[in-house]
DNA sequence: AGCACA
């Protein structure tokens, strides 16, 4: 084929065209500035910057032939030449006539990120990491999360677009920090766009999607293994769907564990409608069951891996149960249903100085109503709750992310590292004594 | 410092 092509590459002299082309741009030049460059000489309504391999290129359109023909002719003319961040830029009448806008999703501000993080261990960073890291910036309503060839990815929806623009200032390009993520794994950086999407479709709440606007919403069954009891996180742990029945094993039971004692330290985080006790594998368990999941989750994050009494005697270990509700067929010293407390007659109670209801012998500081609202959900509390709630006056703990494995989307409004602090707690009985049911005093490396 | 295909 012979060339056909004389024109040469560059001419001094452009045909004029509304569309402007604008080189020697610094790469952090935004279009709010080239809009504020075009504005003195007419209607800027498209531009387009980051162009070229460099990324140093950019185009400003405006409304009108004659508006870019009075930019250019002021700028051929001036002494000033034209400038973005203090760098000259040059300009000249573009060889195309209009912004072909191929503005991606990801150029258009909204209120979903898309969120790639990236690193060899990237997919270690579990969905709950992710909802604290993000939640730093304002309520975060969803996460989905999902593997595509760029990598992990994950959905982040915010109420709004300023909300996820100040994320994505923030923490674009930046790593989740590392006392976030467990220890072996590697440093996990940040890439976020925006995400097209304006309200996410999440179905359960599983390893890999949350709503948390919704914590009433089903537990995926496909997150659900064989068992059918756990679900498998993205950090391998094993999470158990949440339930309002506790299941509790007592570990180094030196002291006599009674229902009472039980019923103490559970209704510290609302009230207890029936426990009931039994042998198993040589030690003393309990269900407890609350009226709902929330309180059982407060309770549980609160109580699980603590002693009842002071010394390491007594070590809680809660998990969740299968049981909904619990078939208690008489009340007697291993099981009590609540409700018919004053109906039915306790039949072989043990006679105990704990035996009166409700709540005897808290000897030191709790007011009153300690066990009332104090430790529910935050959404039957209210927001804020730090004032009058938990941790009041308390330093709460370090942001510690193991336990933010199982911090389900039931309290979507709980800043993170304001755990109640331990209430229930008692002190070891004395020799002889039934326990004393003292409160011992919140630390926050936890009782042994 | 020279026209976009993300």
């Amino acid at each position: 084929m012979a060339s056909v092509s004389s024109q040469p590459q560059f001419r001094y002299t452009q045909p004029p065209s509304k569309v402007l082309h604008l080189r020697n741009l610094p790469w952090e030049c935004t279009e709010e500035e080239l809009v504020e460059l075009g504005k003195p000489f007419g209607k800027v309504i498209n531009t387009k910057c980051n162009v070229g391999a460099n990324r140093n290129q950019a185009f400003i359109e405006f409304a009108d032939l004659n508006q870019a023909i009075a930019m250019i002719s002021y700028y051929a003319s001036s002494s000033e030449p034209a400038q973005v961040r203090g760098k000259t830029v040059y300009l000249q009448y573009s060889n195309r006539q209009e912004i072909v806008n191929n503005k991606t999703a990801a150029d258009v501000a909204g209120n979903v990120l898309l969120v790639t993080i990236e690193g060899a261990d990237a997919r270690l960073v579990s969905i709950d990491v992710l909802h604290l890291v993000f939640s730093a910036f304002g309520f975060v309503h969803k996460i989905t999360t999902f593997e595509k060839t760029a990598g992990f990815q994950a959905l982040v929806q915010f109420s709004d677009a300023e909300t996820a623009t100040s994320a994505k200032n923030a923490l674009d390009g930046r790593s989740i920090p590392r006392y976030l993520l467990p220890e072996q794994i590697g440093p996990c950086t940040l890439r976020i766009t925006y995400s097209g999407h304006t309200d996410l479709s999440v179905k359960f709440q599983s390893h890999r999607s949350r709503d948390y606007t919704n914590p009433y919403l089903p537990v995926a069954p496909s997150a659900i293994d064989g068992s059918g009891q756990f679900i498998v996180g993205l950090d391998g742990k094993k999470l158990e769907p949440e339930s309002n029945v506790l299941l509790a094993s007592i570990e180094n039971m030196q002291y006599a564990v009674t229902l009472d004692v039980l019923h103490m330290v559970f209704s510290s985080f609302g009230p207890v409608q029936k426990i009931a006790m039994f042998d198993k594998n040589g030690g003393v368990q309990a269900l407890i069951q609350y009226p709902d999941i929330q309180t059982a989750v407060v309770a549980k994050e609160a109580l699980e891996g603590h002693c009842i009494y002071d010394g390491g005697f007594c070590k809680l270990h809660l998990s969740y149960s299968r049981h909904t509700d619990l078939s208690i067929k008489v009340n007697n010293d291993r099981s009590r249903d609540y409700a018919l407390s004053n109906v039915v007659p306790v039949v072989n109670a043990q006679p105990s100085i704990l035996g009166q209801q409700p709540v005897p012998m808290m000897t030191s500081n709790p007011p009153p109503h300690y066990s009332g609202a104090q430790f529910a959900p935050p959404e039957q509390v209210g927001v804020p709750q730090n004032s009058s709630g938990w941790a009041a006056g308390v330093p709460g703990p370090a942001v510690r992310p193991q336990s933010l494995a199982m911090a389900m989307p039931s309290h979507p409004y709980m800043p993170p590292g304001t755990m109640p602090a331990h209430p229930g707690m008692m002190h070891p009985p004395n020799q002889g004594v039934p326990p004393q049911a003292t409160m011992a005093p919140y630390r926050p490396d936890g009782m042994q």
